[in-house]
DNA sequence: CCGAAGCTCCC
RNA sequence: AAAGGGAGCUUCGG
């Protein structure tokens, strides 16, 4: 298996994704703009000693970055060297584990997304199962215990040297403002190999799972199991959870964990809200959390701001790049209604970038008249005292700059471009070809 | 089919 | 600065 992994193609195409990745340098300081020259210049020196398995992996380079919370988060930077090495052995093994892993795992996995796990929990809420067993591990990466992954490991790479490599990868000190630190217990987050790995480990509980016949849906550490009635999700649960803590010694987050009704449920972004139709009860669609609408208005804001330096047509563009990736991500919600509503605030945001843009007087009272307002109101708006925001939204700037002329000037709002690409998607979905 | 850039999302 | 795996979309080039 070894010299699979060694392959010079197997290796090349391990180097252009480290590459292409644009990562920053581990500890060694190599860029992985250096990577290639590198991998030309020492290939054979490097792979004779991987292979005489005196190849020692380098520490890690911490890096706490802030996750939303107010928490941190610690990143482990191995070098372009090991990234690269990773990313070989990666490239070998994951087919392996690809064809055993569950069904109702997806993430970490190609060709599986998160729409694919979200159709599953809403098909098995809309099924009738609707108390919803919540869990999500605390720090999971950090508390991956390495005697238990190696045995798992072992269990289908039979070959001695990549074992040896991967070990040692494991066993890497992490070195953080200056000083090495031993790890015991953790996969770093930032190895290529780390979220394979933790799938390996995962693994276990999605056969335990399937052997107590739950039904579940994982994704990563963030896993949800559906049952019928609460006594029946409590038992779940707590079976659940004692197998994690006895078996696999990955302890649960608490405050993220628990049973749930559908209403109270969020995965993935999504939340999901009870339909209103007469004749049907107990049915539920998908619609977008809290969280993701704040994030997006967050985003919209940042480039309608007056001060941010830049012309409409860039504006609109970069408006067209945030509201198509965004709304890609979220299409198959049910989010017409707040898209138009937010729609309406997005076109204040964009009169005000307008009138501010005007900035003169006199600028400001000839735009008006050429936009249809009587001389003598133009006049007075012109010297209103009321600030950009307030204007933005009173009734001179909402006739004028109307919404059919921010849509003639290249405009697309969200509910028309989310129209489009429902349609798009769902054509493709009926003819999968073009 | 391959490559570059950009944007979004999940963990 | 800040790493990684995965998914989706857009534009451009071969
Ligand atoms: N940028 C990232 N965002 C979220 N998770 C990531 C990221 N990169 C790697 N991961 C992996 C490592 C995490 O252990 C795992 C689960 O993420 P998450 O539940 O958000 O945090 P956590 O399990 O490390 O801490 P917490 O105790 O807050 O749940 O996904
Ligand atoms: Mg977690």
């Amino acid at each position: 298996m070894i010299e699979k992994i060694l392959q010079p193609a197997n290796l090349s195409m391990a180097c252009r994704e480290v590459v292409r990745n644009k990562g920053a340098g581990g500890v060694d300081g190599m860029k992985v703009s250096e990577l290639e020259a590198y991998l030309h210049e020492h290939r054979s020196t490097l792979t004779e000693q991987v292979r005489t398995r005196n190849y020692h992996a380098q520490p890690i380079r911490g890096k706490e970055i802030p996750k939303g919370s107010g928490k941190m988060r610690l990143l482990g930077i191995p070098t372009a060297i090991d990234r690269m090495l990773q990313q070989a052995v990666l490239r070998v093994i994951m087919p392996r584990y690809e064809q055993a892993f569950s069904t109702y795992s997806y993430g970490f996995r190609p060709l599986r997304n998160t729409q694919q796990a979200v159709s599953k929990s809403l098909h098995y809420i809309n099924s009738g199962y609707q108390h919803i067993v919540e869990i999500d591990l605390k720090q999971f990466f950090d508390m991956v215990d390495h005697v238990l992954l190696l045995q798992l490991l072992y269990r289908k790479i039979k070959c001695k040297t990549t074992m040896c490599l991967i070990r040692r990868w494991l066993r890497a000190p992490l070195e953080k403002d200056g000083k090495l630190i031993k790890r015991r217990i953790g996969v770093p987050q930032g190895s290529p190999i780390s979220p394979l790995l933790s799938n390996i480990m995962l693994h276990e509980l999605d056969t335990e799972m399937e052997r107590l016949g739950l039904r579940f849906v994982r994704y990563a550490d963030d896993f949800s199991i559906y049952c019928k009635t609460k006594s029946e999700a409590k038992r779940a649960g707590n079976q659940v959870y004692i197998y994690l803590r006895d078996k696999l010694k990955l302890p649960i987050n608490r405050d993220k964990s628990g049973i749930r009704r559908p209403i109270h449920f969020q995965i993935l972004g999504y939340g999901f809200v009870a339909i209103y139709q007469k004749g049907v009860k107990g049915k539920y669609q998908l619609v977008v959390n809290r969280k993701r609408w704040k994030s997006l208005k967050a985003k919209l804001k940042e480039v309608t701001r007056k001060t941010t330096p830049m012309s409409f047509d860039e504006r609109i563009k970069k408006l067209h790049e945030i509201q198509r990736g965004w709304l890609n991500a979220f299409k198959y919600a049910n989010i017409k209604g707040k898209l138009t509503e937010l729609d309406g605030w997005l076109r204040n945001r964009l009169r005000y970038c307008i009138w501010h843009h005007w900035k003169k007087l006199e600028r400001k009272r000839k735009n008006l008249i050429r936009l249809g307002v009587p001389p003598r109101d133009a006049y007075a708006w012109s010297r209103s005292r009321m600030g950009g925001w307030a204007i933005a939204q009173s009734p001179i700037l909402g006739t004028t700059i109307t919404k059919a002329r921010l849509i003639k000037r290249g405009y697309i709002p969200l509910a028309t471009m989310f129209k489009t690409i429902s349609k798009n998607t769902e054509m493709n979905q009926l003819f999968p070809m073009v």
